[in-house]
DNA sequence: CCAGAAGTGGAAGAAATCTTCAACTTGGAA
DNA sequence: TTCCAAGTTGAAGATTTCTTCCACTTCTGG
């Protein structure tokens, strides 16, 4: 039951490297950076890389794991506030608001490749939230009879495809889309084709691939 | 001034059916088929498929210069519309109702990668007829004031987004993103920072790479 | 029917990335 | 200080896709 020795004081030294070195890179240009790449803007060899994290999926859950907690968090602090409302948009805004900060990330969150254990269990505990919150809305008639959970999620998706779309030239430009999109949810007629409750988790992974 | 001589019989024959092949490739693979296996499936040789098309984008040109040629007339028929906002709504639902046939046909429309200069002229000749929808349904009070047409091409992108995520899985839930970004449209609060004009190229197509 | 231009096939080289590994270096316990 | 387990390196093989090329086949005009 110990847990694995720990490293040697180089070798962790390197991985600290190695860590800061790929969120830097996956920030501006995605999750698919090369391992070499890494291990050059790192000024290490790529089998140091290899041997950290044998799996890419290793290395994401390393860089993210941190940022996927706050964003649960924001989702429990969301699932408290008075207003179901309110809390879905300061949810919504505070996520995006950290995708913001990383393309790799949002690609993470939001992506339909990249699906790690961590990020399913992040949405596994975020599902419920979200679906309180919206059902209060609907109840006190703050949304449309009829929205979903699956609504607020493609609103997400929505969202995100604009900050991707427009990271580079128009860095803030998501947030308009984000008061388009929150409107919309209010004010559409969400009465009919309800979407299937397991859609959720195809809108941000698609399992057919 | 005399074109380029016809094909032989056999070759138009191969040009034909390598153009079916690829289109259905495309439909439900996307755009990045490979070369190799746009051969196979045609049961040609690879040389055949690079001796017709050399380069992609000539690929791309031959198969959907078509669609694109019929999207270009919707923006030019909804563009004479009496009601501006019912012509927006029109326009675009029939847009993605085209890019639904064919998730290739949506990547070339809304990919940030492959602009080919096809595309590009025809985003060219639909954005002043979307400017001037937007501009009379602003002026009618049909849409918020502040909205433009970088608003109008974020909503396609937003909805886009939700059908490629849901292509395979539900694939008519895109109305319902639709329905949600329309209403946003008309019920969001635009009127502060309005997005550059020459915002509307970069949402479709991300020069930056 | 024939000659030669046009067309075809698929092997082979190029390029990019992934992954392994054997020789070498280093940290730290004794 | 010594020693060796832990760590590192980067070259090299595997894979995948792109692209070229030339020996071979097929059309078509005369």
């Amino acid at each position: 039951m110990t847990g694995p020795p720990p490293l040697r004081r180089d070798a962790e030294r390197n991985r600290q490297l190695l860590l800061r070195t790929a969120y830097e890179l996956m920030a501006t240009q995605g999750l698919d950076v090369s391992y070499e790449d890494i291990a050059r803007a790192a000024g290490t060899g790529m089998g140091t890389v290899y041997r950290r994290f044998p799996e890419r999926q290793d290395l994401l859950d390393a860089l993210f794991s941190d940022h996927v907690d706050t964003v649960v968090g924001f989702a429990e602090e969301a699932a408290e506030h008075e207003d179901a409302l309110a809390g879905l948009a300061w949810f919504l805004e505070r996520q995006l608001e950290v995708e913001a900060q990383s393309r790799g990330l949002g690609e993470l969150l939001r992506g339909r490749d990249q699906a790690t254990a961590l990020v399913q269990r992040a949405h596994d505990r975020m599902t419920p939230l979200v679906a309180g919150l919206v059902d209060r809305a609907v109840r006190a008639g703050q949304l449309p009879a009829g929205a979903t959970p699956a609504d607020f999620a493609a609103v997400h998706v929505m969202v995100g495809s604009v900050m991707d779309a427009t990271r580079t030239r128009a860095p803030g430009l998501w947030r308009r889309s984000l008061r388009i999109a929150l409107a919309g949810l209010r004010h559409a007629d969400l009465s009919g084709d309800a979407p299937d409750e397991a859609l959720i988790g195809h809108l941000y992974n698609d399992q057919t691939r």
